[in-house]
DNA sequence: TTCGATGATTTCTA
DNA sequence: TAGAAATCATCGAA
């Protein structure tokens, strides 16, 4: 029998984790030995084999020492050969289960939506592209660009958290990965350690970490949807539009009453008027429409109000545009672009304006004619509390924007349309009374 | 606390 | 797709 069989028989003795060792295994000579003394090996590597099975009931001094003098023992190399292979040959079952995991989809998931908000990857503004496209999805201006800083506030806290907790996480499973390496690499220099072996120990350290990790990455993506979801609630929170914003809508309102759909132009005009967007233009013509519509007598003296507000604005401007003409030519007053009117609410109250006296203002008779709308509005308005106290049962305006099937008369078909801005010549004969 | 006003959203229609 | 209509949700005055 040769060395190794020894070996093999010696191990097979005391059931070394009942694994059976086969294959050749280039065990290195025993020191001092030349092969022929068997019963001498035998009793050496009993004597080791019970050393190593009672090392743990000693006192560390005694195991030190102990340990000291097993790793000077000449069978030391041939034994730790064995461990090796055995070591290898379970490792690799042991591996083949566990090794190369795919993916996982969840953690790829959240990965995603960190990227996507802008907390995972590189600074970009704090997720300003969720925050933009949610400002944009609530279609505010002033106020929600007040929240758009607030949403990128908070997001940039919570990027801040995550980035330190990522870190810190990092930081501790390196250390913990170079301690756990240093330790195995100390034993390996009394017990079978093989390079794979802890690289594998470093992968599931890096996995346990991971771990760790994705759930500091799904508690953050619960943090930016809580506050994805409370910035987008928010849209819900109205505020008033500012008391000059709605006398400007109210305005355009009521002067194009007989077709009161602002063109995209006209909208984008009033929204930059009212710094307010376009679309809440939009909603602010949607609900008017449909509330005037619902109930016109509630909205009669507003409509009143504006009717008789445009009207001393657009007399404003045509005297003075008659007065420009008259000094810049006596002799011609509705020469050149000064003798016809540039009304700042044109459409209907051009119209109105027109038709006031049944033909168009010409010349002399147009700033004789406005200015005297002028002086009967501003004596309305300073002799009386209101028009509607003022005028009592005469409206001033008349809904006639509105056709019998409730809906708005053609813009396109003016004749047939009496807008809430021939209030000028409603009032003149009105308050003549 | 109530209630009307009002801005926003949703659903439907032409 | 714009607009109508219904509805929701909040504001603000009483």
């Amino acid at each position: 029998m040769d060395d190794q069989a020894r070996i093999m028989q010696s191990i097979g003795g005391v059931s070394l984790a009942g694994h059976s060792v086969q294959g050749g295994m280039a065990l290195p000579p025993p020191h001092g030995h030349d092969g022929t003394d068997g019963d001498g090996r035998k009793q050496d590597i009993g004597d080791i084999l019970h050393q190593i099975m009672t090392i743990t009931d000693q006192s560390l001094d005694e195991a030190q020492a102990k340990k000291h003098g097993l790793n000077c023992h000449r069978m030391k190399p041939a034994l730790f050969s064995v461990l090796c292979e055995i070591k290898e040959k379970t490792g690799l079952s042991i591996r083949g289960a566990q090794e190369e995991d795919p993916p996982d989809p969840q953690l790829m998931r959240l990965d995603n939506m960190l990227l996507a908000e802008g907390v995972a990857g590189p600074e970009k503004g704090g997720g300003s592209a969720a925050a933009a496209a949610a400002a944009a999805a609530s279609g505010g201006a002033a106020d929600n660009s007040i929240e758009h800083s607030d949403y990128r506030a908070k997001l940039t806290q919570i990027r801040q958290i995550y980035h330190t907790e990522l870190e810190k996480y990092e930081q501790a499973c390196n250390e913990f990965t170079t301690h756990v390496m240093n330790l195995l690499r100390e034993q390996s220099r009394t017990r079978p350690i093989s390079p794979k072996e802890i690289e594998r120990m470093v992968g599931i350290i890096h996995r346990k970490f991971s771990s760790i990790q994705m759930q500091l990455k799904q508690s953050t993506c619960e943090a930016v949807m809580i506050l994805r979801s409370r910035f987008l609630d928010a849209r819900r929170k109205r505020r008033n539009f500012s008391k000059q914003a709605t006398e400007i809508l109210n305005e355009y309102f009521y002067s194009h009453l007989s077709n009161p759909y602002p063109s995209e132009e006209a909208k984008e005009e009033l929204a930059k008027k009212c710094s307010i967007t376009v679309s809440q233009v939009s909603n602010w013509f949607g609900n008017k429409r449909i509330r005037y519509k619902k109930n016109i007598g509630k909205f009669q003296e507003e409509a009143n109000l504006y009717a008789a507000k445009t009207a001393v604005n657009a007399a404003h401007a045509a005297a003075a545009a008659v007065q420009n003409s008259q000094a810049n030519s006596p002799t011609t007053p509705n020469s050149g672009s000064s003798g016809s009117f540039n009304l700042p609410n044109s459409g209907d109250m051009f119209l109105s304006m027109q038709s006031l006296n049944g033909d168009s203002y010409q010349g002399a008779q147009v700033g004789a004619n406005v200015q005297s709308q002028v002086d009967t509005l501003r004596h309305v308005i300073s002799q009386t509390a209101g028009y509607n106290d003022a005028l009592g049962g005469n409206a001033m305006y008349s809904p006639h924007g509105l056709n019998a099937n409730g809906g708005w008369q053609d813009a396109t078909t003016p004749s047939s349309v009496i807008s809430p801005t021939e209030g000028p010549g409603s009032v003149q004969s009105d308050t003549s009374n």
